[in-house]
Order: C-alpha cells, then structure tokens, then sequence
DNA sequence: GCACTGACAAGGT
DNA sequence: AACCTTGCCAGTG
C-alpha cells in the first residue's frame, strides 16, 4: 500500500496546528468519497509509519474524537488538540466549524 | 476463500 | 432529534 494510506498521511500531516479535519473530507479529497473508514483505518497503522502523523487533527463529520481510544491514553487526544488551542468539550471539538480544516479548499492547488 | 470487524458518513424511519 | 440501515474497502481469523 503506497496510495491510499500514503496519501491519506501525507494529507493529515499538512494539517495546521490548532487545526482539525474530518474523515469524510480527506476520503473525499483523494477521490474515494464514501470509504471514510478507510481513512480511519489507515490511522490505525499510522504509527507503523517511518513518519509522525498527527492523527488527533483528525475527527469525524460531528467534530467528536472517536479515535482518542487509539492513543493509549484516551485522554491524550484531547490534551494534544487542547496544547495546540483546541477547545474540547464532552469529547467535542468546539467550534468545530471555525478551527476545521478543509483539505479540498486548503490543497486545491496542490499537485 | 468466506465472514467479521473497524478511528466513518449519509439517508431513512 | 434519536436510532437503524446501507455503502465502502482493506485486513485479519
């Protein structure tokens, strides 16, 4: 696997700090709409990745950090989006719509 | 090779 | 608005 999943870490890493995107939008982003959960599953082999990729940038469509059982703390998710000025609250990003970072409209030019 | 699972999303009831 | 169903695709048992 040197498509999909690169891809979709290669997307992940260029989120900004005290940014976040949703599954759906990078799935979308790189053409394979509905397989959202694709997505997550590369996430979960992330860490097998020579690189760091900053998985806690990436929520679902709600804002809610599904994935911060994947962290091995559950909590560490939350603290990691908290120390880059997320606001997190019942496990929801707040103001999800202002701190979200859309991968299709940021990367439009990207090659 | 079949069946179940999984960090999701959208649509219907 | 809450809950249920379907789609999707790769990995593992």
């Amino acid at each position: 696997m040197n498509d999909f999943f690169d891809m979709v870490y290669q997307v992940v890493r260029l989120i900004p700090q005290g940014r976040v995107t949703s599954y759906g939008a990078i799935a979308r982003l790189l053409g394979t709409g509905q397989s959202a959960r694709m997505v997550g599953w590369a996430m979960n082999k992330s860490h097998t990745q020579p690189v760091y990729v900053p998985a806690h940038r990436v929520v679902n469509s709600q804002g809610l950090l599904t994935g911060k059982h994947h962290f091995g703390n559950p909590m560490a998710m939350q603290e990691l989006l908290e120390s880059e000025g997320i606001r997190i609250e019942n496990d929801q990003v707040t103001g999800f719509k202002n701190v979200f970072w859309d991968p299709q409209k940021e990367l439009k030019t990207e090659d």
